[in-house]
DNA sequence: TTTAGAATAGATATCGTTGTCATTGTAGCA
DNA sequence: TGCTACAATGACAACGATATCTATTCTAAA
């Protein structure tokens, strides 16, 4: 049980150079012969040594520690999340540290800004609809590196990741169009989260793009929640007489109960209505009929958003803007039908 | 942006007092008089002291960190697992590290071994169906503290917690009786977890006490999944002379998948058959029918978990065997029907 | 008073790394 | 040959806590 753990020493005694040759064969300096870095990397893996991350910390000033704030409650979104910042940090040597929270918390600021001293995290991930708090953001970058995932709008000085939201509504808009729908329902999503009004925007410009004029009275409120969607649908279809053909809900919970809606009310999807969701989440693909939506590199996002933070940190990179836009792809399934 | 943080000689010179004397403080050991100690405490507020963790680390031999492995297809399981680790783990001042895997690789044991010494853990956390695992639990307590959540037998000497998964599924399958069914078809949960077995001999039990021949063309594999809890549902509902009245199924995404499956075979729940799952997920409630289930607190099981686990490698407790076993409640709702 | 022993406080070593700066060795060149 | 430049390596301090050991002060009993 009491098996001492190798120390750099050790290795250092055993390849019979001084320690910080060892370190600088850890940390791939500058300065070492490759004879001797082969010795020591023999050495290393002989004693099955693991630098000491406390040690490292101490020294280097740094935590290896980062920091993954969410308030969202799609559990799918946020396992993607999750497993994508983590597969990055990992690869890095980096721990991830998760912090749920309330994002309507007055005092969020300060919550974050005490989990950051506290940890003494070395960056913070900030996903939505936490990303879209732009004065936060502001108040935040000045004292710890951000990484921010899907921020509402986007700024040229800060590390982010994001989909095309707006093309994507907009493409499943004129998919829908092209099947023969003319009279699109479309239920909102939560009116804090900037995916919102991107991608009520890409619905409404392909509908003005295809020249067919906008019903307000089609549009409808909704928060991303199953029960918001439930009572969204509802009231879309006591309408009988808007005469829409098809619902376009912002999210996949929300069409799940689009779908239990229609059910109730004996409506047949996809053969009275047809139905589109966003976002592909196992919801989607179980539902029945299945249901057509969008699905995003999640996963992939998240990781790319972990990686640039890690590289700014370690300063291997000077950028203190980078950023990426990710595809989204259409996913076809029952709910839809041509008309 | 350069403001340095204040270290434990800063608050000592502000307080007048030696470094170990502000220690004390923080660790709250013995031998500090009550007017000293409440002029350290000020001093640390006022100064807005955080103690460096890597130092703590690197003198203590601690890390501060705690293991959370699972390998587990539900989301909302997992989420609530994670809420609740977290939550004791904040409060007492450690972080957790997440390990995702599969239980089902051979060398799961090193990967764990490894896993724990890289990442220096205090202690690891094992969910089902890695907590099941009983070799692979022998071997890795004896590198580092375990706690164990739902294993599937429970040993006398190990930290564990754990739900009455027998006794819920007992009491189910009595209520189902109660409400006059009498063929209840069963579908059986993944092989590799203890509660499928747990689950089963409550339903088998259940109907031994109220004298209810078993028939075993009613009892069906599963594993957990929304489509294995489709394709059982078809094989109970294509054998028509088996005449069940009701499907109890082994948790909320196959019991999900029943109702998939009912309703594309024209079945109606819970007029025809009635149905009930485990778990009280989401998937649950927003169902139509809503589903009647098994609530267990998950999170409050997790959160003990960890904390007794704390309490261990703090050695505020030298008790190496601790645990405890949560109740269940059935939660009613409309997928069952009095016949 | 005196003094043993508890309560309180401090001085200093130490944990395992990396940072800083000094030293050595060797190739290239005038 | 002697000098320079640079690559390779090492000695030692430092990071910010806790552990160990020692020194004071205070209290209560002799």
């Amino acid at each position: 049980m009491e098996i001492k753990k190798a120390t750099i020493t050790d290795v250092a005694n055993h390849s019979k150079v001084s320690i910080k040759t060892v370190s600088r064969v850890i940390n791939n300096e500058y300065g070492v012969s490759k004879t001797t870095k082969n010795r020591v990397l023999n050495s290393i893996k002989l004693l099955n040594y693991n630098p000491n991350k406390a040690a490292q910390g101490l020294r280097s000033k740094k935590s290896f520690l980062i920091g993954l704030a969410y308030d969202n409650p799609d559990k799918f979104y946020l396992s993607d999340i999750q497993t994508g910042v983590l597969e990055a940090c990992v690869e890095n040597g980096f721990s991830v540290v998760l912090f749920p929270c309330n994002y309507s918390d007055i005092d969020l600021y300060l919550q974050l800004s005490e989990f950051v001293k506290r940890t003494n995290l070395d960056g913070l991930i900030l996903t939505p609809p936490i990303s879209d708090m732009k004065e936060l953001v502001q108040k935040l970058k000045i004292e710890i590196p951000l990484s921010i995932i899907s921020p509402g709008q986007s700024s040229t000085d800060q590390l982010w990741v994001s989909s095309d939201d707006f093309k994507a509504s907009y493409d499943m808009t004129c998919h829908l169009i092209k099947q023969g729908h003319k009279k699109i329902g479309f239920i909102k999503g939560h009116v804090d989260h900037g995916a919102t009004e991107h991608r009520l925007n890409g619905y409404l410009n392909a509908l003005k793009d295809n020249n067919i004029n906008v019903d307000k009275n089609n549009i409808t409120d909704g928060d991303f929640s199953f029960d918001s969607g439930e009572s969204a649908a509802k009231k879309l279809l006591s309408n009988k007489k808007s005469g829409i053909t098809a619902i376009f809900a912002s999210n996949d919970a929300m069409a799940a109960g689009v779908l239990k809606a229609a059910y109730k009310a004996k409506i047949k999807i996809p053969d009275d209505i047809s139905l589109v969701g966003f976002d592909n989440s196992p919801t989607a693909s179980q539902a029945w009929p299945s249901i057509t939506t969008v699905s995003q590199p999640i996963k992939e996002m998240a990781s790319f958003a972990a990686e640039i933070l890690i590289q700014n940190i370690s300063k291997k990179s000077e950028n203190k803007s980078f950023n990426k836009i990710f595809d989204s792809e259409l996913i076809f399934r029952e709910s839809v039908k041509r008309i």
